[in-house]
DNA sequence: TATTGTTATACTCTATAACTATA
DNA sequence: TATAGTTATAGAGTATAACAATA
């Protein structure tokens, strides 16, 4: 059995992501802000305020790592940091209007990046794509480490 | 225009990508060997040996990078490195016998990897999603920054 | 001069764990 | 006790640039 990387999903969607992150980095510089922070400011705008954790999950990026951004944003006011009433412990991250306005002037150069990156694909096939990395995700997500290769 | 999170590729492409890369991660503590490493092997294992810097772009890990996780591998007897005979500049990494070996050993974990990611999908969606995988990659590597939204 | 790699630096993210505050 | 975050530390990748050797 010959291994194939070049029909291989892992290393095609790392390369595609990796590839596709290191452009957009790029860009992100003329706006002043990182890519994660980035991510985060587009998942504030798409599902307003969340939970410290709940932003961590929806970003995919680390929880401590997410606390010391989320530090770092607050410091460049594009965003808000205070504690939940609910639940005392929970800290909630809200766009500043400032942060707010930014994330906006991104979103156009967003649409743009999305769509160099699906280029000479159709309609038809961006969806799929869409859904299938977003069946994807769902296999490989969650607390639970590795369960085997079927799920069923 | 609202922003769509769930619908926006480069996020659905990052956050898959991440996730697995997680898990994969992992999985790998158990042979010892960095996702960087693995990549590099399996490259080898493929493709034969290689040019330092046609691996890093096969493996879309930056150069430098690469040079140090190579020494790494050469000094724990997984490859060697050797100057090219046609062009002194250049260094071949090959994969030394215990470095088959051991990405050999690797290769059956790393298909139920695969199957894990793709668990649920038909077979021809599969192939429909490497194909995209492909495709986008081509769109957004290259040497090129960032040409535009459209490449027509 | 340009290219191939190596090395060094500064910065960032990850993984882990210890710690605080709250539930 | 368990959970939400914060902070500290070690390890590793990235970006950049300076450098050596070769083309």
């Amino acid at each position: 059995m010959r291994f194939r990387l070049g029909e291989y999903v892992p290393y095609l969607l790392s390369r595609a992501g990796v590839s596709l992150a290191t452009n957009v980095s790029r860009e992100l510089d003329a706006f002043g802000v990182s890519l994660p922070m980035w991510r985060v400011m587009a998942a504030l705008l798409d599902e307003g305020e969340q939970r410290l954790g709940d932003l961590a999950r929806l970003t995919a990026i680390e929880l401590s790592t997410l606390s010391r951004i989320a530090a770092a944003m607050e410091a460049r006011n594009l965003v808000t940091r205070r504690r939940s009433g609910q639940d005392a412990r929970a800290v909630i991250i809200a766009l500043t209007p400032e942060g707010r306005a930014k994330t906006e002037s991104i979103v156009p150069r967003a649409m743009d990046w999305e769509s160099m990156a699906v280029a000479g694909m159709t309609e038809d096939e961006v969806r799929v794509l869409k859904g299938l990395l977003q069946r994807l995700y769902g296999n490989v997500a969650g607390p639970e480490p590795l369960p085997g290769p079927e799920r069923d």
